[in-house]
DNA sequence: GCATGCGGTACACAATGGGA
DNA sequence: TCCCATTGTGTACCGCATGC
């Protein structure tokens, strides 16, 4: 409904008005165009409403029937598209009696519309009074000069002040994808808006088609301050978590124990898992594809495990903002991205894994909503390996009675700590008194489940072991120690996640600061692949290969494999580059001395932004890399290089980008 | 919480090119 | 050569993601 129309210049006065313009359109009735004058320079929502007020007041002063409006306008992020427009939306339209209210905006780039004719109309106007003497000095007189003429346009004057009494919404939530919005619903609650990336009007707007979001402009956001000189607070906030979380946990009750044909869909787990600490931030999980599984191996016969195999949570180190960011607080990293991963226990060959994004944000359709979040991990990782005779060892997340007498009826053992508060867990794990290196067992078919007093009472479940002891590794000063065969096994097997990131440590990818969390957790997965490949590599061969010398070795692999296919530009500042070949010199240029002017060996090609650079962007201009990042200036072009597809400024950018090192 | 970088849009003005 | 429409460029600003 509402287009503006910029500021103007009249009889030789350099004094500018504002004139926002717009056509309303009521049923039964003609159009009507409007038009209001004013004196402020303002531009921003506060000002659009301020506009907008006496014009609402005329109509429904006109029409006191009117009780649901739609406004129409072009998406400026500075004018109509953005936050504080949106919080005015709500606000005004409920103040004006408004019991339905939408306000679409135009796709870019779509053309002159109603509003940009009433603009054009009023300049004429004012240019014709002009020419013939009048002279308009600023807006009160432009205001005089469009009273007086012959217009149907409606007229509205709107002073500085009526601007500035409009209020001025301050530190409100933005919206997410503003950009992407093309409609905004008002809502009973003045504070809450609707919002879709379609317009829609089939129940005058108030209708659930294209899947309208919600967003509550009362609401905040959780967040937690990672200053370094605030950790007293932080560590008051993370306890505060922690202990919500503990009131708010509910312990279920196992639908049916007693059964003999136990199957997963009829167990639940305790939920246990007090040591996390999920932050909540600005990104909402919506936008997160959670799909971050690799099974590449599932039907593969890439690697074939040993016996042993083992499960355990690994923190890439992740400090920036992300909605399923994790506090471990007993892992180094302590905060970042959370990965459950399933190894081989002796060499620590990762061969699958997922990214844990939350509870309700990692769901599987192949288990049972009721499973708690642990169970369904292992069983995610597991499930390709059932009834394959696999050893399975996990911590005391992880463990619990059921779960181990589950994946024994499908031929996979399981061994591991377990907290004494799992669901059937005898009581005497936790009560029984015993002395250091003593231990307690409990026998239910073909569970075990022990109590070994160590320095701190170690509650363990296995189903193979029995009561059977071993004699520890040794060590230094040490007298030889016996101990149950089950913890010596644990110990042994636990540390193949453990063994994989102590070789991972020296060669760490992800260490150099990375913008975008996906690329992180890409260097690092690319790194788990190079272990990967030398385990293989090892296994294939039957000989033992440093990790560093594999490293270099598959370096110069890479380089003698794949040089041929690098631009000249890199080989040349390649130290490594061995077969340098210089074609760009044709056999005629050489006999005349001359540099040849045919570039066959170049791939950098300055090329407009085409529709394929501008994949998911809506303008075909950039700003420049070189002017940005040398200069320090926002400079916009329309070149990009081919090859390298960066944006540049044809000059003297696009030279001196593959040219200086 | 703040700073920074990037993408996106609007707007004003300059440059360009075709037709009379 | 002039006029006018189109295209290109610079600037300002906002939203969002990320890092510290």
């Amino acid at each position: 409904m509402a287009k503006e129309v910029q500021s103007m210049h009249f009889a030789g006065s350099r004094q500018q008005i504002t004139l926002h313009t717009g056509v309303a359109y009521v049923k039964n009735e003609k159009p009507i165009s409007f038009c209001s004058v004013s004196p402020s320079l303002k531009h921003d929502p506060q000002a659009i409403w301020g506009h907008l007020e006496p014009v609402i007041f005329f109509f429904k002063e006109k029409y006191p029937a009117i009780n649901c409006v739609h406004f129409y306008s072009d998406g400026p992020t500075t004018q109509y598209r953005q936050k504080k427009n949106f919080w005015l939306f709500g606000e005004k339209t409920k103040e004006d009696g408004f019991v339905q209210a939408t306000w679409s905006f135009f796709e870019a780039s779509h053309g002159k519309g109603a509003a940009d004719g009433v603009g054009g109309a009023i300049k004429r106007i004012l240019d014709s009074r002009v020419s013939y003497g009048e002279d308009i000095v600023d807006a009160k007189s432009a205001f005089d000069v469009l009273s007086k003429a012959d217009t149907t346009i409606k007229l509205f004057y709107v002073t500085e002040d009526s601007i500035k009494k409009v209020e001025n919404p301050q530190n409100i939530q933005p919206v997410p994808n503003t950009m992407k919005i093309h409609q905004i619903i008002a809502t009973d609650d003045k504070r809450v808006i609707k919002y879709r990336s379609l317009s829609c009007f089939c129940a005058r707007g108030a209708c659930e088609c294209f899947s309208p979001k919600v967003h509550n402009f009362k609401q905040k956001p959780i967040k937690v301050s990672c200053k370094k000189s605030d950790s007293r607070t932080k560590k008051k906030k993370i306890k505060k978590e922690i202990n919500s979380s503990k009131r708010a946990r509910k312990i279920y009750k196992e639908s049916d124990t007693t059964s003999e044909d136990t199957d997963t869909s009829e167990i639940q787990y305790a939920d246990t898992d007090d040591d996390y600490t999920s932050f909540d931030d600005e990104m909402t999980t919506g936008e997160i594809e959670t799909e971050i599984v690799y099974e590449t191996n599932r039907n593969s016969k890439v690697k074939v495990l040993s016996e042993e195999i083992c499960i355990d949570e690994s923190l890439t180190l992740w400090k920036g903002k992300l909605s399923f960011k994790q506090y471990i607080k007993n892992k180094a990293a302590r905060l970042g991205i959370k990965t459950l991963e399933l190894c081989e226990s002796a060499t620590g060959y990762m061969w699958s894994f997922f990214v844990y994004t939350g509870k309700e944000n990692t769901p599987d359709p192949r288990f049972p909503s009721s499973l708690n979040m642990s169970t369904k991990s292992v069983l995610k990782l597991i499930w390709p390996l059932l009834d394959k005779g696999y050893t399975l060892f996990m911590d005391n997340w992880f463990n619990c009675p059921l779960l181990a007498r589950f994946l024994k009826k499908r031929r996979t053992d399981c061994v591991g700590t377990l907290r004494p508060n799992r669901q059937n867990v005898p009581s005497l794990v936790s009560l029984c008194k015993l002395q250091a290196g003593q231990f307690l067992a409990c026998h239910s078919g073909d569970v075990v489940i022990m109590a070994y007093q160590d320095k701190k009472r170690v509650p363990l479940i296995s189903t193979y072991h029995g009561t059977e002891q071993g004699l520890a590794p040794f060590k230094p000063h040490m007298p030889p120690q016996w101990k149950p065969q089950l913890v010596l096994d644990y110990n042994k097997n636990m540390g193949g996640i453990d063994r994989k990131d102590q070789m991972l440590e020296p060669y760490l990818l992800e260490r150099k600061r990375c913008v975008k969390w996906n690329m992180k957790l890409f260097k690092r997965l690319l790194n788990v692949t190079i272990l990967n490949s030398r385990i293989h590599f090892e296994k294939s061969c039957n000989e033992r290969q440093l990790h560093l010398s594999f490293r270099l070795q598959l370096v110069q692999d890479i380089i003698d494999k794949h040089l041929d296919q690098v631009p000249r530009y890199h080989r040349e500042i390649n130290p490594c580059s061995r077969h340098i070949r210089d074609t760009s010199v044709s056999r005629a240029d050489r006999d005349s001395g001359l540099p040849s002017r045919r570039l066959t060996d170049s791939v950098h090609w300055p090329v407009r932004f085409s529709a394929s650079h501008a994949a998911g962007h809506r303008t075909l201009r950039r700003k420049c890399i070189w002017c940005l990042k040398r200069n320090h200036v926002s400079k916009l072009t329309t070149f990009v290089c081919e090859y390298c597809e960066v944006a540049l400024c044809l000059e003297p950018c696009f030279k001196l980008y593959h040219t200086i090192h």
